[in-house]
DNA sequence: CAGCATCCGCTTTGATACTG
DNA sequence: CAGTATCAAAGCGGATGCTG
């Protein structure tokens, strides 16, 4: 990315990491670890496979992605945050936040992968036990601890999860909730929360 | 920008605000409040002024930004963050720390704004009351509340400040201190931090 | 002057194909 | 598996012009 040529803490922060998908690499590796080429590209559904090279070309030239050899008898390359690419984690989780009221729209276009919910999941509730899965068909079932699940099409779910829908509204909207709905409730922001985007 | 088409709140928030640009917008009307466009643009050197006026336009529609008629006699436009642009506090708040350790170097083509820098060291330092000015030359003057006062360039300033120079280093590259050392001190942070980017 | 819109050359991206 | 190569299309930067 052409620097942005200021004297300034954000600009410079964006001049490493405000490129096109850059950000989007670095919340795989946060997710998964330490991953594959391969991985990355079907964590990353539509980048070009060139920019997918370049990026991490430009990662690691600044730091923030280091390459390994994985164990024998693997035989691969895996790529790996630095301490200072960990250190993005609160710019992930921010973004993540200030996200989360915008997946109450889903469109189907959309790719889905079970370990972006699980992400968001945790940050919507770092205190409760949540685990999400999903199916080929995006239907979603996310695991409140053993005490409750809520299973559905996945932007009905989330759009109860984040406080978009009323449990009413997403019940109609397909969800089911097994177990306790009390602990369901634990996990939805409180009134006034979200605010709408 | 063209959207991700990722069912993840990461990308949905980047699919808004990932733009080239668009988050130092944002960040201008965190530092300085409701903006003129012509603030802006000063307070943006270097964006073409058809993609000011596009990413006022495109931050606008997405409830980011609202436009109001300044009160007379002044009749002019004002450009100031909604309660959901606010939101990206947290966001703008964690790249200005991510970059802080990236103020130790000062490119000749770098512009430099006094409101960047008092946003940075705020950053760095919440509870101390620090301000910063800026003089034509590029020289910094910080004042550590009443205690004490560090001029000299502004990279070396800012390299004390940030941790990246040591006093003496600070000092041999043109950096003078009045007052309470132990004062500047307090602002610095603990070794080992900031690791090197 | 404030707040844009238009035009144009250049760079970056996206899509696809190909390779060690 | 881990990338390169190629090329059309979109986005960006810089200059300039227009309107109240």
């Amino acid at each position: 990315m052409r620097s942005y040529d200021e004297y300034c803490s954000v600009a410079k922060a964006l001049d490493v990491v405000g490129d096109r998908w850059t950000l989007l690499i670095v919340r795989e590796l946060l997710l998964r670890g330490a991953c594959r080429y391969t991985d990355l590209r079907h964590g990353l559904p539509g980048i070009a496979s060139n920019l997918l090279a370049d990026r991490l070309r430009d990662l690691e030239a600044a730091g923030i992605v280091a390459k390994e050899a994985a164990p024998p008898p693997v035989a691969t390359t895996l790529f790996r945050l630095t301490p200072r690419g960990e250190q993005l984690d609160p710019v992930i989780d921010s973004l993540m936040r200030w996200g989360l009221p915008l997946m109450a729209e889903q469109r189907d276009t959309d790719a889905v992968r079970g370990h972006w919910l699980t992400g968001a999941l945790q940050t919507l509730a770092p205190n409760e036990p949540l685990s999400a899965e999903v199916d080929d068909d995006g239907a979603l079932r996310v695991a409140v601890g053993t005490d409750a699940t809520v299973s559905g099409p996945a932007r009905s779910v989330m759009g109860l999860l984040v406080g978009a829908l009323e449990l009413d509204d997403a019940r109609a909207a397909g969800v089911t909730v097994a177990g306790d709905v009390a602990a369901v409730k634990r996990v939805v922001p409180k009134d006034g929360w979200p605010p709408t985007p």
